[in-house]
DNA sequence: CGCTAATGTGAGAATTTGCTCACATCCAAC
DNA sequence: GTTGGATGTGAGCAAATTCTCACATTAGCG
């Protein structure tokens, strides 16, 4: 039996150019109708329709919607992950405030391209928690970002970082999503940025 | 012509005993599934079913499923906000710091019990989220916390302190609302409101 | 009791959803 | 040019969903 199959595997893998080119075409439509409309309007048949397929094409190649979700959700946490971890190596010795800066204002890059997919499909759709719980950006940063802590443990006076980082990293993505969120927002990114950082300097180093 | 008529207002009014019965088992039953399962899950048939009422009955009282959620939301954003008003209210003249730890702990009370809704409607159907954006705790609350940062104007370092109410407030909620949502949190309740209020004092006074 | 309005019922109409399948078209290799 | 597999099509099925409506039941009141 081949009850190993992933249930959210692609039916076919795209062997022509053509192909490769609906692949994506439906990929893309499935990502702007959610983000713009929410995963509820993002009907297949809606989805096929935007992105010029027919229905049948569509399920040629995913055997569900769910499994078009879960292609998104792979494809933006393995880009945002990749991104955010060679960025993260590349500061590993910066200083510790400067280093906090600069991943703040790495991360509210990411989440605003990003984030969307996570935020609309992690939280609306109930199923998808659970994959994007154990993959989101953070997580799998978190050996990364550890370590860039311990870096500059002598500067740090909290006495458990496990469980800052934890507070840490939702205070930060927290107020970066809702940042996002806002449609009339009262700061700017760099406004944004400098307070963020600040608050988690100073949590961590006073 | 009656064009301001509400799209969410109720059709008709509930006069006797047991039809006030009948509308409170709907809003309990729409909230606990919601809650247990999710939006998609709540279909007015199912509601109606666990409710123990008839699906004309439902229909008698709420013109539309958006109505229920509806009413739902504004429900918890009236209980929920005029309990952390007065709880405010009654710690207005406490100490910042411990004034904070209570703010924070109390919020997180209120988080527990009205947060799935909030979080679970206000994100998943984006058709809420602009209503409870303009009226979400925070937001109703606003005056009443900035009249306590203002009690303590001249403890706090911040400078703009409009704008480190929208980072806190997000940051707060960020935090509290991920541990909610947290499985297998790796701390508890009183550590939460510790690190955080301590993240929140930190950022103001240092 | 008898009457009326309030309340409750549930089959099913109308629509939408995810998805299939029989068929048409295209491409690459010989 | 022929052939076979890869790709594309869209009518339409089955199930689910929202909501209506004609009717049944109940409560309150003289």
């Amino acid at each position: 039996m081949k009850a190993n199959q992933n249930q959210f595997a692609p039916r076919k893998v795209p062997q022509q150019e053509r192909a490769l080119f609906t692949v994506d075409s439906i990929l893309t439509a499935a990502r702007t109708i959610i983000e713009q409309k929410g995963y509820e309007a993002a009907s297949t048949n809606h989805v096929a329709d935007v992105a010029g397929v027919s229905i049948g094409s569509l399920y040629q190649y995913f055997p569900s919607k769910e499994a078009i979700v879960a292609a998104l959700v792979e494809d933006a946490v393995l880009k945002a992950g990749e991104r955010t971890r060679k960025f993260l190596i590349e500061r590993m010795d910066a200083p510790l405030a400067a280093g906090i800066r600069e991943i703040v204002g790495h991360l509210l890059e990411v989440r605003r391209e990003y984030g969307l997919i996570f935020r609309r499909l992690a939280r609306e759709v109930p199923r998808f928690r659970s994959i994007s719980g154990q993959l989101t950006t953070e997580k799998y940063l978190y050996n990364t970002i550890h370590a860039f802590y311990r870096q500059h443990r002598d500067e740090i006076l909290v006495e458990d970082l496990e469980t800052a980082m934890f507070v840490l990293e939702h205070l930060v993505v927290g107020a970066i999503d809702a940042y996002l969120d806002n449609d009339a927002p009262i700061l700017n990114d760099a406004e944004l940025v400098q307070q963020v950082s600040d608050a988690v300097i100073k949590y961590l180093t006073k």
